[in-house]
RNA sequence: GUGGGCAUAGCUCAGUUGGUUAGAGCAGCAGACUGUGGCUCUGCGGGUCGCGGGUUCGAAUCCCGUUGCUCACCCCA
């Protein structure tokens, strides 16, 4: 008995038939567009890293957990990347003295992460990532801002389907410390714990917050700050930290247009944030969740150098944005392989069959020609099928008088035309199809 | 790692208090219609009922185990 291996893709990993791709495709050439339209070159890297690009400043939950690894012949521990943006800190450290800054990087690898798959979240997913090194100016959250817009706006979503959260480390850490009297080394756990304070109910929050030392009136003011508004965490945090924050400074200023919404509770679960973070959520009732975010790191390049190379950027991810682009009826409908067929009526036709499919394929267009001689109807059935739009029907008889049928499979029309007159023919009638 | 739901044809699913030969729609193939598709009609092929064990005269159905999928939790890009 033979034992066939499954056809399954290995757990949380996706297969991408030609229709999904094609999805897949039209999308995020809608966004490289935009991306590059800002000025943005892309890059590529590895897909393999050494374990110890993660272990610095991830977060040890991420490294501990969640990493693939294996580890080479030579004994060197190596991780699958569970996200792009050490690594394109360490080619940013690696090329510094040749790079023009502000670096306006983007990147679309695929990252993985070994945990269980739900609505969401897989083990690989293609992520969209963008960064600017190397500004300190507080114009570089807006272009990110303002980019996250236009790239949205490419794929059709209005703004009322999302909405960018901000918050700011700084800000959020000093109004933790001064207002509610946080040691410096708690001020990472306590965020993290109030992350979950839309998410659970208050007392579990509470007790959590007193799980790590705090004092009831330290937890009071935690919960107090979680309803404070962008003016409200301003007024109890440090004047000098204020100043320091770059959301505050932006917000205060009226620095951009961008919707930009302010929300004390966005944390983010990376360590090398400094400073800016933020999330774009999803407004649709039924899918309430962070689509994607990013943040400003301006000591993760300390890693591999001496320089200090500020960043911020975000990272998309192709699954969270499908949910996000399906929930509101945004997502393309997949493209047909081939627009045209050319068809032989008879095997003597197959000269003249490759003459025209040629001469078609030299417009631009995308082409097939049966394999095999069978019936008329059957071809003209899989074209359908297959999502062409237009016909070449070559039969002897028309030959004779050099022409070919031209048939609009849509339509279910047809004409004869000449044979050098082909091209313009098929080309009438994918522009009205179309 | 924890918990819930699900698993029957290529796909979506029916399947009665356990009852003998497990069904439908769609898809596929063939034909009606060998130089014109979508519609219609006719016929055909296709199932170790996820896997293993148990209960029973008898299991797709009940029980136990196991694997897979899925949703949620933990955590989070």
């Amino acid at each position: 008995m033979t034992q066939f291996l499954s056809t399954a893709p290995y757990k949380g990993t996706r297969d991408f038939l030609p229709a999904e791709m094609s999805v897949r495709t039209q999308v995020f050439s809608k966004l490289y567009a935009v991306i590059e339209s800002y000025g943005f070159e892309r890059y590529d890297g590895p897909l393999l890293e050494p374990v110890e690009l993660y272990e610095a400043k991830s977060g040890s939950e991420l490294v501990n957990e969640q990493l693939f690894t294996l580890t080479d012949q030579g004994g060197r521990r190596l991780a699958l990347r569970p996200e792009m943006t050490p690594s394109v800190a360490r080619m940013i450290a690696a090329n510094a003295p040749q790079l023009a800054f502000p670096a306006r990087w983007y990147s679309h690898p695929n990252c993985h992460r070994y945990e269980r798959p739900q609505k969401g979240r897989v083990r690989e997913h293609w992520q969209i990532n963008v960064d600017v090194f190397g500004s300190e100016s507080l114009e570089a959250e807006v272009e990110i801002f303002e980019l996250i817009h236009d790239m949205l706006c490419s794929l059709g979503a209005k703004p009322s389907q999302y909405e960018i959260r901000a918050n700011d480390r700084v800000l959020a850490h000093s109004a933790l410390r001064t207002y509610a009297r946080i040691p410096d080394e708690s001020l990472g756990k306590v965020m993290r714990v109030l992350d979950r304070w839309e998410k659970y109910p208050r007392d579990v929050v509470l007790k959590q917050l007193g799980e790590l030392g705090l004092d009831s009136a330290s937890i009071t003011a935690c919960e107090e700050l979680t309803a404070k508004d962008f003016a409200g965490i301003c007024a109890v945090a440090a004047p000098e930290d204020v100043a320091k924050s770059r959301l505050a400074t932006i917000l205060n200023s009226g620095m951009t247009n961008a919707a930009v919404r302010f929300d004390p509770l966005i944390v983010r679960g990376l360590d090398y944030y400094t400073s800016t973070v933020f999330e774009v959520f999803d407004t649709n009732p039924e899918n309430r969740r962070s689509i994607f975010g990013g943040g400003r790191y301006d000591n993760l390049t300390a890693l591999f150098s001496k320089q200090r190379i500020p960043g911020i950027g975000f990272g998309m991810g192709d699954v969270t944005l499908m949910d996000f682009l399906s929930g509101h009826g945004l997502a393309p409908a997949p493209n047909a392989g081939a627009q045209v067929v050319v068809l032989p009526l008879s095997p003597a036709t197959r000269t003249p069959l490759k003459e025209a499919a040629a001469r078609l394929r030299r417009a631009g267009l995308r082409v097939t020609t049966p394999h095999e001689d069978t019936q008329l109807g059957k071809e003209l059935k899989k074209a359908d099928k297959c999502g062409a739009k237009v016909a070449v029907i070559i039969g002897e008889d028309e030959l004779a008088r050099g022409k070919l049928v031209v048939r609009d499979l849509r339509r279910s029309t047809q004409r004869e035309v000449a044979r050098e007159d082909i091209t313009a023919a098929v080309l009438a009638v994918l522009e009205h199809v179309d």
